[in-house]
DNA sequence: TATGAATGAGTGTTCATTCAT
DNA sequence: AATGAATGAACACTCATTCAT
C-alpha cells in the first residue's frame, strides 16, 4: 500500500466518525457547552478538563487551543451566562410597559429564568467562592449591566411619577431583592428541603413561591395596600 | 503518689506542650477549625487535607482517625455549623418577645450572624452543590430543624391574634424570605460588587442594607402601613 | 470521690466488657489465631495489623508486646503451622503399621489435612514468595523434620524388605510427590476451576480426586501392577 | 519531502531515543514488562505501582492511560502469562507425536517451562489467593483451555488406541498430575530447601526431579511396567 | 486544525509502628 | 498488662497541562 493511500484512507476515517474535525466554531461552541454543564455540576474545583473534553467530543488540546486553560474556561462560560439571562431580560421590553406590569414581569422572569436555568446560579455560586475573580477581568460584563441598572431605575421612576411606587427605593436595592427571594430559594433547594422537610421543587410549591414573591415586591414598592 | 498528684501533672504536661499530643479533644476540635477554615475557603472539592492538617497542627492521620475521611470531616463541618447558627438563635428567646420585635430581631440577628460568620454561607452553597447529600445523612439536623419552625410559626401566630400580622403568611414562605434577602446579599458580594459596580461591603452600605430588609419584611407582615 | 474508688470502678469496668484484659495466654493466643486468618485471606503483604488487632479483639499495642513486629507474628503463625500438621501426623502412628497401609494413610491422610486447614497452603504459598525469610530463622522447624524424613523412609525400607515397593525410591521425591499431587489442586482450586471449567471443589470430584492419588503414588511404588 | 522519507524519518528518531517517547506500543510493551517482574517478585499486594513505573522507565500516569490500573494491570500480566506458556506449548506439536512420546515431551515441557519462568507460578500462586477473580473476568483465557484439554485427551485415546496406555484416565486428572508434580517443587522450592536440609535447585536434583516425574506419569499411563 | 501520548506535582487515604498514660 | 492517640512514610491514583506529530 502507497502513503498516498495510506493518508486518504486516514482522513475518510476521520469524517466517518463525524465530530466535526476542521470546524473550529463548532468545536470551539461544543467545548463551551460541555464546559457549562461540567461546572455546573461540579463546581470549579470540581470540574475536569478531561471530562469536558470527552463530553465535548472534542480534543483536549483544542480546550487549550482556544480557550487557553481551565481558568479562562471559565471566565468564558460565566461570560456567556451573564450575557445570556442579560439577552433574555432585554426581549421582555420592559421599558415599554406600564411600571406595575414591568415589575411584575421582573419578578416573574427572574424567577422562570432561574428556574430553567439553575446552572446560572450555580456559576454565580462558584464565581463567589473566588471572588469575583473571573469575572473582574471580563469587560463586557461591566459595559453590559449599568445599562440594565438605569432600566430598572426608569421603571421606578416612572411608577414614581404615576404615583403608585413609593419614592425613595434604590433600583440596586429592589434589583438584589428580587434576584435574593427567588435565587435563594432556588440554589438552595437541596438544603432547604431536607431543614423544612418538605419537597421544594414540587410544581405547586415553585408557583405558590412566585405568587408569594410577586406579592412581596408589591407591597414593598407600592403605596397603598 | 496519689491519684490527685498523678492526674495534675498530667494535665501540667499537656498545657506546657502547647498545642497538645494526647488530647483527642483538643486534637478533634483543632482539626475541626481547621477543616470549616479549608472547606469556606476552597468549598468541598478545592480543600485540601492536607492545609487542614498542616492548619490544625495535627497529624494527617489524626483526620481519618477522628473524622473518616474527607466526606465525613465535611458533614461534621456542615452540622457544626447547622447547629452553632440555631444556638445563637435559641439565645434570642424569641417566645419571649412581642411578635413585632420578635420578627425585627430574627431579621437583624440572621443579617447579623451572615455577616460574621460567612463560613456558614459557604458551606451551605458547598453542600447544595452536592445536593444535599451530607446533611441528609445527619441525624441531628433534621431533629433540631422542625422546632425551629414552629418557633417561628409561633411568632406569626401571636402577632395575627394581637391584630398586627397579616393572616395567612406560612412560617416557611416567610423564613425563606428573610433568610434570602441577607444571604444572596452577601454571599454573592463579590459578583455583585462587580455588577453593581460598588462595594456591597461598605459598612454603610451594609446598615443601609439592614435597614431595607426589616422594612421589607414589616411591610410583608404587617396588618397596616 | 477518692482516688482509690476511681480505680476500682475502672478495673471493674473493664472486667465487664470481658475480652480479657490481664490474661497474657489468652490475649496472645487470640492474636495469634486471628494473624492466622488474616495472613491466610490476604498474603503476607495483605495483610493488615490493625484487622489482627481487630478481629483478635486485643489492643494492636499488644501484638508488639508479645510478638515483635508484623515480621515476628508471621514467623510465629508459620511455625505453628509446620508444627500442627507434623503433631497431626505423628498420630497417625504411621510406624506401628503395614507399609502398604502406611503409605496410604500418609496420602489420605496429607489430602484430608489440606482440605481442611486450607491456610497451611496459603502460608507456605506466601512464605515460598518471601524466599522462606521466615521459616530459615526457626530452629524448631529445623529440627522436627528430619524426623519426618527419617519416618518416611522407614517406611519405605519396611515396604521394600517385604518385597512390596520397588527400590531406589527416595524418600523426599516420594514426600514431594505426595504432596504436590494434593497441595497444587487444592491451592490452585480457583484458576484450576476456571481453566478446567468445572467446580474443583466439588465434594465427589474431591473424593475422586483423592481415588486417583491413592492409585497413583500405589504405582509408583508398587514392585508389581 | 514524501510521506515515506517522512516515515523514514520519525522512525529513526524514536529509535535514537532509545526507550522511546511517542512509541505507544514499546510504552506499554515496557510497562507490562516491568509489572510482570514486580508482581512475581512481590505478589499482588507487595508490588508497587511507582515501582513498576520506575522499572519500565514510562510515567506512572502512563499505567492508568494504558491498563486503567493496578489490577488491570494485573489481568494484562496473568493473561499474557496464561497466553504465553499455551503458545509454547502449540509448537512442540504435540498432536504429531506418538501417544508415548507426547506424554513425554508434555512433562519435560512443563518441568523447563516452569523452571525457566517462574513468573507464571508465583502469579497463578497470587491469582489462587485472590480467589481467581481477575482470571474470572479474561475470556481470552476461557476460549483458549478448552483446546488444550482436547489436545491431551487426543494424546490419551491415541495412546489407550494403540494399547499402549490404560483406559480410564481422565485429561483433567493427568493434567493436574503432571503440573503437580512439577509445580510443587519449584514453587516451594525455599521452604522445601529448608524442610528436606538440601538445596532442591541444585542442577544435579533439577535433571533428578524430572527423570522421577516421567517415570512417575509413565507407570501411572502405561498398561505395562 | 487536530490528536493522543506524555508528564510531574499532587490527592485522598492507609500503613506499620511508637508514644504517653 | 493494657490502651488509644499519634506519627511519617508511602500508597494507588488523578490532575491540568504540554509535547510531538
Amino acid at each position: 500500500m502507497t502513503a498516498t493511500r495510506t493518508k486518504a484512507k486516514a482522513q475518510d476515517t476521520k469524517r466517518a466518525r463525524g465530530s466535526g474535525p476542521r470546524d473550529p466554531e463548532r468545536t470551539s461552541a461544543s467545548i463551551l457547552a460541555a464546559a457549562v454543564t461540567e461546572f455546573t455540576a461540579k463546581g470549579y474545583a470540581g470540574a475536569r478538563i478531561d471530562a469536558i473534553a470527552l463530553r465535548s467530543g472534542a480534543n483536549k488540546r483544542m480546550i487549550y487551543h482556544y480557550f487557553g486553560g481551565k481558568e479562562d474556561l471559565f471566565t468564558a462560560v460565566l461570560e456567556e451566562a451573564y450575557l445570556d439571562i442579560r439577552a433574555a431580560e432585554r426581549k421582555l421590553d420592559l421599558d415599554k410597559m406600564e411600571p406595575e406590569e414591568a415589575i411584575d414581569a421582573l419578578v416573574e422572569f427572574t424567577w422562570r429564568y432561574y428556574l430553567k436555568n439553575p446552572e446560572f446560579l450555580t456559576l454565580v455560586n462558584s464565581e463567589n467562592l473566588h471572588k469575583g475573580r473571573h469575572l473582574r477581568s471580563s469587560k463586557v460584563i461591566q459595559k453590559e449591566y449599568p445599562r440594565f441598572l438605569e432600566l430598572v431605575q426608569g421603571i421606578i421612576d416612572r411608577g414614581v411619577a404615576k404615583g403608585v411606587f413609593r419614592d425613595g427605593i434604590s433600583a440596586v436595592q429592589l434589583n438584589i431583592t428580587i434576584a435574593a427571594i427567588s435565587y435563594y430559594y432556588l440554589t438552595n433547594r437541596y438544603t432547604g428541603s431536607i431543614i423544612y422537610d418538605r419537597d421544594l421543587m414540587d410544581s405547586r410549591r415553585l408557583e405558590e413561591r412566585l405568587e408569594f414573591n410577586l406579592q412581596n415586591i408589591r407591597r414593598l414598592l407600592y403605596t397603598c395596600c
